[in-house]
This record gives structure tokens, C-alpha cells and sequence, in this order.
DNA sequence: GCCAACGTTGGC
DNA sequence: GCCAACGTTGGC
């Protein structure tokens, strides 16, 4: 199993929203990255798990956890002119972009925020503490995963 | 709102 | 294939 980390700016689409989803489930459409999208496309398997992050907000940082559920399929956004995602050059017989659908699993009670990540030794390799990386989706060891959820749960 | 960092686009 | 211009991300 892998581990993962997506951000969502909340004003678009929050951990609240996913939680109210039915089947607390949702796609996450809207990647238009390649590196993203061949993670989610060749990567992501159901049942990886998700560290979901807020960012562009008031706090920055893990808010809860989710999990893949479902493999990678196109992301009809790219096909709706009217969408803001819209992308001519992605067609329904030449994809572009794909998304997986995510489903929520928790919501921590206290968020582990970006400055508490980046007090922390062990996590000081994490892509998301790196210089400049705005990758809104990159991988995450498991010793990272279990360390963001033991502060969660023990704030240590 | 600012701005650094980075990805993408497109002219040549 | 280079690289300047431009757009976006995201912390602060």
C-alpha cells in the first residue's frame, strides 16, 4: 500500500465537503499537472492512504485522512466547455487528464498544520516542507503517514 | 495582496 | 530545442 498527500484549498473543496458527499465520496477532479495526474493514473491503487491537506487558507496543513476508491479514470471536467477545467485538448478518445475518486475515512480532531510539520526532524524530508514544490499531490512514506497521525491523536 | 518558485506555452 | 513570457500555486 502507498501513501499519499493531496491538497485542497477549503474555500473549493474541503474535508467537510467530502464528509457530506454520499457515500462520503467524491472524485477529485481538476488536476492538470502531469506529474499529479501519473500519480493518480499509474500509482494510486484503491485503498492507498490519503493524507488530506488545506491549503491557501487560514492554517495550512493535514486535517484528516481519506483512501483511494477507485482506480484512475478521465476527468470529464476537461471535456465541458463550460467547466472552468475545460481543456480543448483533451477529448473523450484521447484523455488528458484523469482523476481517481477519493473516499473519506476520518477528520483528526486537532489539525497537524504546515508549522508544526516543519518542526519536526523525521519530517523534515517531506516533499511537502521542500523548497518550492506545489505539487498538489506527491507521495508520503509510511514513518511520515504514522507520524502525522500520532500527532493528530497525541498532539506529540 | 505580495512574491518566489515553478510549469507551460509558443516564437524562433 | 532554447528560452522569454506568462500563468499558477501557495505560504506568508
Amino acid at each position: 500500500m502507498r501513501y499519499w498527500l493531496m491538497k485542497s484549498e477549503p474555500e473549493a473543496f474541503s474535508i467537510d465537503d467530502l464528509m457530506k458527499m454520499e457515500n462520503q465520496t467524491d472524485h477529485w477532479d481538476g488536476i492538470r499537472n502531469y506529474q499529479a495526474r501519473n500519480f493518480m493514473r499509474d500509482d494510486m491503487r484503491v485503498g492507498d492512504k490519503i493524507l488530506f491537506y488545506h491549503s491557501n487558507c487560514e492554517e495550512p496543513g493535514v486535517v484528516g485522512i481519506a483512501e483511494v476508491a477507485s482506480e484512475a479514470y478521465p476527468d470529464f471536467t476537461a471535456f465541458k466547455s463550460d467547466s472552468k477545467y475545460y481543456d480543448p485538448k483533451s477529448t473523450e478518445e484521447k484523455p488528458r487528464w484523469f482523476m481517481v475518486d477519493v473516499k473519506f475515512v476520518e477528520k483528526f480532531k486537532e489539525s497537524v498544520s504546515l508549522k508544526k510539520i516543519k518542526t519536526i526532524p523525521e519530517l523534515s524530508d517531506m516533499k511537502l516542507v521542500q523548497k518550492g514544490n506545489r505539487l498538489s499531490i506527491m507521495t508520503v512514506e509510511k514513518n511520515e503517514f504514522d507520524i502525522i497521525v500520532n500527532l493528530a491523536k497525541t498532539g506529540e
